[in-house]
DNA sequence: TATTGGTCAATACACTGTATCGCAGACAGA
DNA sequence: TCTGTCTGCGATACAGTGTATTGACCAATA
């Protein structure tokens, strides 16, 4: 609503309090916690006092909590690593996928904040700005519309990815010990589920799919996507089956 | 903790109460209130209040404000039409993804919710039973882990998709009319940054890209995620660039 | 020295999810 | 019919949330 956003203001100058403040700490703080204890340990009271501060002292530096979390993720957007100017535009879309995925894993709170909306940050917009000049200049590539849907498709299949992954992962270790399948974790539940014999598919994978690396599975998918897009995009190659062009997309009716 | 989920327990017999309630009804009510105001809307005594009930009343039949939250979800894929059994692997997957993007515009909060936490109701297992399903039996995907691989990476583009497209779309809503341009919505914070001439790929897709067809992205996207799984699969075609297995995958650390 | 302006802690408010408790009414047995 | 018990529900209560308001202090300015 109001239209200037955190990283219009300036920083109030750091007074001589009795804890000297800044953005940086604070965001640091809540890292801290979110780390430690998700993102349901982030409140305002919780990381002004990690500061030996009131809740009320935050405010000087952040409008609102929401604020405090675009500057989270934004801090760790600018912990990934960009691709050098120059890879080879596959590679450097591996690499990016891969950093934010590495990323999510160090901080599982990502997932929670991630594409939930959109990222303006300096950070966010150097990341974004690398990830399309990936395929800038690239005769496969000829407009920023073909860009700009390569890297969305990329960027959306990895967010999709990761936040499932991450989801799994912390539904497991929230039931009890790490099981290796989901099945224990989720107790007789599924198992009853599965003996009703109406979900064969679900039975095969729960119990004669691989779960031992997801990390497999996402170099898989990634790779699906990298395919397709290379496949679309290179001259002479018409590929795909009888769906190439989608039929009767939902996209007429309140298209927006 | 507890390991009994929501749909292990019978709900309890409606009594003659002042207005009789069901599991079905809180659910229609919370739903009803999150399609109207978002997700913040729902809260236990919101959804109590809307039955003429006090918010107590409701843990009758759920037992923590998740399970509720849960119950919505798959009420959502309940609605979601499912493909008839032996349509070609290609279309069926697009009608499912296209379900769930019609399911997620009729309901943004869905995407709130959505890998969240795994889904585990009936209407989601059916939805996940019949995504596998659509690929069962194809020569191309001889075993459990191909299929998985495949219905995956399209259920993570399309999570991902959906997901920012909805975030974008709200955050356009939010900040005053429905410009056709997210730099009109976010005010003159991005002009000044695209101003400083160090983004030039996003000044590119500002104010070259067309923005005007969000569904025709989600289909061209769709489209690279299943061009990917037919190019990989069909026998006697060696896609792909240089990378085509990802160099250093960071699975290896931290791998679990 | 008097005044002003800004920083910060304390208080307060509306709201959240949920634990506890006590009541009212339905039913079982005598 | 009376009496117990049992159950479902409302009211109350509690700890926690984000944030608006207030008032005190303290530095710099007039």
């Amino acid at each position: 609503m109001s239209n200037e956003l955190v990283w219009d203001r300036p920083e109030p100058p750091s007074k001589p309090s009795p804890t000297p403040l800044s953005r940086e700490l604070i965001v640091q703080a809540a890292i801290r916690l979110a780390d430690e204890g998700g993102l349901d340990e982030v409140s305002l009271r919780k990381v002004a006092g990690a500061l030996n501060a009131g809740p009320m002292r935050l405010y000087g530096y952040i409008e609102t909590k929401d604020e405090l979390l675009d500057l989270m993720v934004d801090e760790i957007y600018g912990e990934i690593a960009l691709p050098e100017p120059g890879t080879e535009w596959r590679a450097a879309l591996t690499r990016i996928a891969h950093g934010i995925r590495a990323a999510a894993r160090r901080h599982p709170w990502f997932v929670d904040l991630l594409g939930g909306r959109p990222h303006q940050g300096p950070n966010s917009l150097k990341h974004i700005e690398a990830s399309l000049a990936t395929l800038d200049g690239k005769p496969e590539f000829p407009t920023i519309d073909h860009v700009l849907g390569a890297v969305g498709a990329v960027m959306a299949f990895v967010h999709g990815a990761v936040r499932g992954e991450i989801a799994e992962a912390r539904a497991e270790q929230s039931s009890g010990m790490t099981e290796e399948q989901w099945q224990r974790a989720s107790g007789p539940y599924i198992e009853r589920v599965l003996a009703t014999g109406k979900f064969p598919m679900l039975a095969k994978v729960v119990y004669d799919a691989d779960h031992t690396n997801v990390g497999a599975m996402f170099d898989t998918g990634l790779s699906y996507v990298l395919d397709g897009i290379a496949t679309r995009h290179t001259p002479g190659s018409t590929p795909g089956g009888s769906a190439s062009a989608p039929s009767a997309p939902t996209t007429a009716p309140a298209g927006r």
